[in-house]
Formats: C-alpha cells, structure tokens, sequence
DNA sequence: CGTAAAATTGACTGACTTCAAATTCGGTGG
DNA sequence: CCACCGAATTTGAAGTCAGTCAATTTTACG
C-alpha cells in the first residue's frame, strides 16, 4: 500500500461507528476495486439493475433518488465522500432506486463477495459494515419524519443541520460554514417540496438572520438557532 | 424443540430471504428470550432508551413512530408478526425512534450478544439478518418517496398495497382481503396527512368501486387498478 | 460574449388543513 | 338486551401553506 490508500476515505467512514485492529483497516483497504470517475448527473446505480458491484464515493457528492408515475422526483439521501453509496446492493439482487453523481465523482466499485466474504471473516468489520446500513436506516427514518410532520421552513433548517454534522464528523467542512453543492431543485426534490417554494423558503431564512447561502457555501451564523428553528437534534445521526 | 417453537415467526420471516439449513434454524430458534405481552398503546421500545435486548413480534401488529416538536406523530413503519422489530437495537447503542404496540402483542426480547454473536458465528444467519435489515431500509425509502412526492389519494392506495403484499407474504391474510387494525388517525400519521383528509379519501375510494374498508379489514377488488392508483410496485419490497 | 441553467418574482390556484359539531361504533356494566 | 360512554368516524365551512404558471433576472461557464 503507498501513502495514501485509495479506499482511506470508505476506512474512515466505518471507523466512525467504532475502532478496527490494524489488520482489520488493511484488510479493508486491500479489497479489490475498479476506479470510476463519473460526471456530474451521472448514473452510479441505476434503479433496477442488478449490480455485481457495491460502491464506495471516494470524491464528490451523490444522491440517490426515485421517480415516482407522473415523473416528479425524490431525492432519498445524500452521500459524501467516504459513504459506502450502495452497500445494499453487496446483498440485495436488484437496485431499488438509483444513485446519481451530484458533482463530478470517484467511485470505488467493490465487487460483492469479497466484501461480503471479508464481513464474515472479520467480525470487527462485519459490524461496523452492518453498523453503517443501520445509520442509514435509521437518517431515511428521520427524513420521513421530516417529510411528512414538519413545514418548508423546519424541513429545510433540519436538512441544513443535517448536512453540517455530516460534513463536520466527515472532516470535510465546518458545522457552520460548508459547501453544498446543491441546487435549489434538488433541495426540493429532497424536502418533497417545490424549487420555487424552496427559493422563497431560503429567502425567509437569509432575512432572519441566522444563515447565509452564497452560491454553494452555506454559513450558519447561529447554530443553536437554526437547530432548534429546524427541530433537529442529532442522535438519529448516532455518532458518539 | 417442541412443535411450535416460539420463535418460529421469526425464522419463517427471514426464510423470506434465503434458506436456511436445518442447523441454522435450530440455532436461531434456541436463541435465549423473554416473551411478554403489551397492551395496545404499550410501547415496545422508547426513543432514547439504551436497550439490552432486540425483539421479535410474534402475535399482533406494532408501528415504530417519531414525534416532532409540535407534538405531532409520524408512523415510520408498520411491523406485522415475525418481524424483528427492532434488529438496529443489536448494535445501535441508543434507540433513534419508539416501537408502539398497534393491537395488543407478543413479543420476544432476545438479548444482543447471542444474536449479533450468531450472526457472525453462522454467515447463512448473518446475511439473512443483514439481508432483513436492508429490506428495512428499502421500505424507508419507499415511504420518503411515498410522502414527498404522491398526492393523498396515491399515498393511501400505495399504503394499502405495500400491507396487502406483505401480508400475503407472511402467511396472514390474503392479498385482497386482509385485516388492517389501524385507525384513521393513525392511517394518517403513517402517510403524512390529517385524519379528517384520510377519511375523505378514503370516501373517494370507496366510492371508485375498487376497494371496501369496513371495520378494521380491507377487500380489495381491483388489485391490478389499486396498485396503478396506487404507483405500486412491489420491488422495493424484495420479495422472490 | 453568448447561452443555458438556476434563481427570483408575481399573480393566482388548489390540495390539504383547521376547527367544530354531529354521528356512529365498540365495548362495558346493569 | 339495553343504556351508556369514550373513541373513532363523518361532515361542513372556512382558511392557508405550498403549488402552478409564466415571465424576468442572475449566474455559470465554454
């Protein structure tokens, strides 16, 4: 292995939910992988295929998303760089939605049985892999939550918290200034609102002051405030 | 063994995912745990507590919900019997969300250590349990999608679609005539809407001649034209 | 500099909510 | 078997948050 090992940021990630032996963190990164770069809008998974690959997002952002029967479209979560973008489908025979590259991305495709191999041979890793579906179950829950219970206002304010704790533990970022490199379309098509609702939203929200969104930074100028504004407290996030 | 195992409902459940050898299922149903019956209303597991057991429901329904701060109710799923209702429980140090028994339930709370430590003991088991996990989090996204994107009536066929199938799949029920203990209300919590719209809609249903809901049970008499209302279709669900 | 995508704004609409009251249902005790 | 009571359902009228449509401005970028 060189310096700086391709898969580091995927080891990173999983070392969040708990700490690996040695042996156990270069089993992880002497996995096989295919490089891919792909370009912004680009399909990583789509929905319905039956991938012989998991993914690991190794640079840039993504999101997975679904179209529903009149076209509209929900975006489901938003992956960055060190999340395992579609550890499903290590076991899952066909892909229920589709992940697609929200700027220019590096993936890392894992074939599946190695993973799955390596999981069962090392405990250490199998639960923090296990660990990291669970994580991911337990943001989709709080997205319905957030979807379904709270106004445009508190939806978007959480979705921001959201992000800077994310980014923040990630070590990309700040918890109160980062880039997200999002449009106001697909923040909408996060929140299962509309751009021009979202647009308005973000307004409201500059004019109270405690947040500013210059192009793609976000500046959280009052944490506290627009956690609480947002209703957000992070244990659904289960770091720590 | 005697002739009807306690736990068979829940190895019956994750045999929807793959088999298991004779071996694997005698070590599943040996598994160390505590029944206990719960009240209608009684809560299975509390937000925020640190639970020592995960649990299997065995007889009755329960939903997991989160509350917002308004004090409003989101329903994020609907457990039927055999599901592991709190599997994330295994690992995940700190409950993200509350279990609540729908009609009064039997449940087995079976300690953590010798689930996670038979998962890794026995992979057949482990992926089964990992594979359990996954379909969980599909149907999360499936209810993002739901609530975000479809309009009330869509939502509802959608809902009653996703109960129909699962029913079927268990065993209980049939695909077009089930029993559904939910109120109104919580039909409501469940899909993001207010009681008094669900009961209007589901008027409407009524009245489109396809589907009957009286009392608690549901018949179904179009099912091909209530999944197309519904935008239903059953991939996310994983079955075959 | 030119072009397309993204953001912004205004006027209008509508799906769903809110509030409140009436009715029906389901279970319990007499 | 009936009377009763709280919960659940149903209905009506009025309100609103967010959507729709369409035009304009700004931004990104080759």
């Amino acid at each position: 292995m060189n310096a700086a090992p391709i898969l580091e940021p995927m080891v990173r990630k999983l070392e969040l939910w708990g700490p690996l032996e040695e042996e156990d963190r270069a089993a992880l990164l002497a996995l096989p992988y295919t490089l891919r770069e792909i370009p912004q809008q680009g399909y990583i998974v789509r929905d319905g295929d039956r991938p012989t690959h998991s993914c690991a997002l190794l640079r840039g952002y993504a999101f997975r998303q679904k179209i529903v029967a009149d076209g509209e479209r929900q975006i489901l979560a938003v992956q960055i760089p060190g999340d395992l973008v579609d550890l499903q489908n290590s076991l899952l025979p066909k892909a229920d939605h589709s992940v697609q590259a929200l700027t220019r991305v590096e993936v890392a495709y894992i074939p599946r049985e190695p993973i799955v191999a390596l999981a069962f041979e090392r405990p250490a890793i199998g639960k923090l892999l296990w660990f990291d579906t669970l994580v991911d179950g337990s943001i989709a829950r709080e997205w319905i939550t957030n979807i379904g219970r709270r106004d445009a206002y508190t939806r978007i304010a959480h979705l921001l918290c959201e992000f800077a704790l994310r980014l923040e533990k990630a070590g990309i970022g700040e918890r109160d200034r980062y880039e997200l490199p999002m449009t106001q379309e697909q923040i909408a098509d996060a929140t299962g609102l509309t751009a021009v609702h979202v647009n308005r939203t973000l307004r409201t929200m500059d004019e109270s002051g405690f947040l500013t969104r210059d192009k793609r930074s976000v500046v959280i100028h009052d944490w506290a405030r627009l956690a609480q504004a947002g209703d957000f407290s992070s244990g659904y996030l289960h770091f720590d």
